[in-house]
Parts: structure tokens; C-alpha cells; sequence
RNA sequence: UAACCGCUGUGAUGCUA
């Protein structure tokens, strides 16, 4: 068994779920262990049918077994069988209630979401971390700083984080300073969302000045630099950042054609847009804008025709 | 029983409304 178990959970890692079930079905002899193996690594190769249908035939459904079935309805947006999954689960652990939770904001059911966290027997940092920041983004800053305040007994810099995002979206920069100084060990992404945060307010020079002190940068944070200086019209300083970045993906082009279309130069704009590799519909959008803002309707109903997707 | 490691539920960037 032990050594059927081994060659089915290699066949597993290496995504051949076909495979690890004929290695599973051609065993004599099955335990806990294998039944587990087989069974989770459905779940997180997406063969929530399969895995279903295997649980069922077993003598005891681990929680664990449950929570990786529940993750894989999550995962794939299948709220009602996610939820009645999760209905009928023995035990609610603070794993499989944060998976609802987050499935439920997804969904923009922050009600719902909050009600089964208030019905949480032991709110671990987790999970108190994912309601704080469903209402750090939806703009309920008031019950997040409440949240923040009074009851969450240890914070760590995923808190923070959502506490600056908040902060930076209301305009409240000198907070969002404030609450990232008491972080005990900040992060690349605690940094660059108190970059954004700068940068979301126009405070340049502040969003200058953290970029350049920070000792690690990844593409977000060049991204979210060269997004200040796109968004305000610093064509010189767009331009510098661009060119130095050492890696570009769609955002940053995108963000530094919004620099062009801020100028009005539509033909540098276009240009731009055709060196994007891989567009997505954002920088389609950000190509008509720039026709559609700066008066050449012909154009821009040209561009539209031509775009592969409209939303 | 403990230590370490790995996996797993939460945080940061672009257009528009």
C-alpha cells in the first residue's frame, strides 16, 4: 500500500490525475492514507466530480477532505454547492469558514459574509484580516478602523496593509503614514501600498521619496510609481521610470500610455499600444479612451469595431 | 511529544463607470 500510495501521489504532482486513478483502482488494498491522497489531489486539480464521488464511498470524510472539496467549489465559483457543502459540514473550522467568506465578498455579498463570521466560534487572525479588508475596499472605513481597533488583538502587516489601502482611498495619507510606522516588520508589500496610497493622493514627492528608500522593488511597485507619474502628466519622469524598469508587463504599458493620452498625443499613444504584447481589455479601453477624450470620434468608433471584447 | 521543511483560507499596481 505504501508504495502504491507513493507512485500514485507522484503521479499527482505531476498532474496526471488520469494516472493516479488507475494506480488507485488497481490497488488490492487501500487505507486512510492513499484515500486522502487521492481525494485531495482531485480537489486540487479541479476534478470536484470525481472527488465527490470518491468522499462518498469512504467510511470517515476527514474535515480536511471537506475543506479541500469546499477551496475547490470556491475556487471555481460554485457558490451553491460551496455553501451547501458548508451547510452540512460537521465542524466549521476558521480554514473552511474564511474560504466562504472570501467566496461571499467575491460574490459582493458582504452581508452574508459577515454573518457567518460573526457565527465563528474562534476568529483567527486570518480570518479577521479578510473581513477587515472587505470593508477596508468597499469603503465602510468606519467599521474597519472600528474592526481594527477593538477587536483585533494582534495585527500583522496583512492588517496594516488593508488599514492603508482604506486610509489612501479616503484621502487620508498622514494615517496611513501613521499605522505603517507601527508595523513591526514591514514588507515589498506593505512599502508599496503606502507608495500607492501616495500616489493615489498626488503626493509625489512622498511617493518619491518611499520609492527610492525602499531596498526591494518588484514590478508592482515600479508599476505603481510610473502610474503616479502617467496619472499626473510627468511625461519626463514616466518616461525614466518606463525605460528603467527591469521588467514590463501590460499594466506598466498601459499606464504609461494614459501619459500620452493625458498629452493628448494620440499618435504616440498608438504607438504604444501596438508594442503591448498580450493586450487585455484594459489597454483596449485605455486606447479608445485616449481617441474618445481627446474629440476624434471617427477614430474611436473605428477602435471600438475592431476590439475583441466590449464590457 | 518536539523541532524544521513543504502545501493550504487573508494584504500592494493600470483604462472606464
Amino acid at each position: 500500500i505504501v508504495l502504491q500510495t507513493m507512485v500514485l501521489v507522484a503521479f499527482t504532482r505531476a498532474g496526471l490525475m488520469r494516472a493516479a486513478k488507475d494506480t488507485f483502482e488497481s490497488m488490492p488494498e487501500i487505507d486512510l492514507v492513499c484515500c486522502n491522497a487521492i481525494v485531495s489531489s482531485f480537489c486540487m486539480n479541479g476534478y470536484l466530480q470525481e472527488a465527490k464521488r470518491f468522499l462518498e464511498k469512504l467510511p470517515c470524510q476527514s474535515l480536511d477532505l471537506l475543506n479541500s472539496l469546499l477551496s475547490g467549489y470556491a475556487r471555481e465559483r460554485n457558490i451553491e454547492n460551496a455553501l451547501c457543502l458548508f451547510k452540512n459540514m460537521p465542524q466549521h473550522d476558521p480554514c473552511a469558514c474564511t474560504t466562504v467568506i472570501v467566496m461571499l465578498i467575491h460574490e459582493g455579498k458582504l452581508t452574508e459574509a459577515q454573518s457567518v463570521f460573526y457565527k465563528m466560534p474562534h476568529k483567527d487572525l486570518i480570518s479577521l484580516n479578510t473581513i477587515l479588508h472587505a470593508y477596508a475596499s468597499n469603503g465602510y472605513l468606519y467599521e474597519a478602523v472600528s474592526l481594527f481597533e477593538r477587536e483585533m488583538p494582534v495585527h500583522d502587516r496583512v492588517s496594516v496593509t488593508a488599514m492603508i489601502s482604506a486610509f489612501g482611498q479616503e484621502g487620508e495619507t498622514s494615517k496611513a503614514k501613521e499605522i505603517f510606522d507601527q508595523i513591526p516588520q514591514t514588507d515589498l508589500v506593505s512599502w508599496t501600498s503606502l507608495l500607492s496610497c501616495y500616489v493615489q493622493n498626488g503626493c509625489l514627492e512622498s511617493a518619491r521619496q518611499i520609492f527610492e528608500s525602499m531596498t526591494q522593488r518588484n514590478i508592482l511597485s515600479w508599476n505603481t510609481m510610473l502610474c503616479g507619474y502617467a496619472q499626473s502628466g510627468h511625461l519626463e519622469e514616466a518616461k525614466n521610470i518606463f525605460m528603467n524598469m527591469p521588467q514590463r508587463d501590460v499594466v506598466s504599458w498601459t499606464a504609461f500610455l494614459t501619459v500620452f493620452c493625458n498629452a493628448g498625443d494620440i499618435d504616440s499613444a498608438f504607438e504604444i499600444f501596438l508594442r503591448i504584447p498580450q493586450k487585455d481589455s484594459v489597454c483596449w479601453n485605455a486606447m479608445l479612451t485616449t481617441y474618445a477624450r481627446n474629440g476624434h470620434l471617427e477614430e474611436s468608433k473605428r477602435h471600438f469595431d475592431t476590439m475583441p471584447k466590449h464590457n
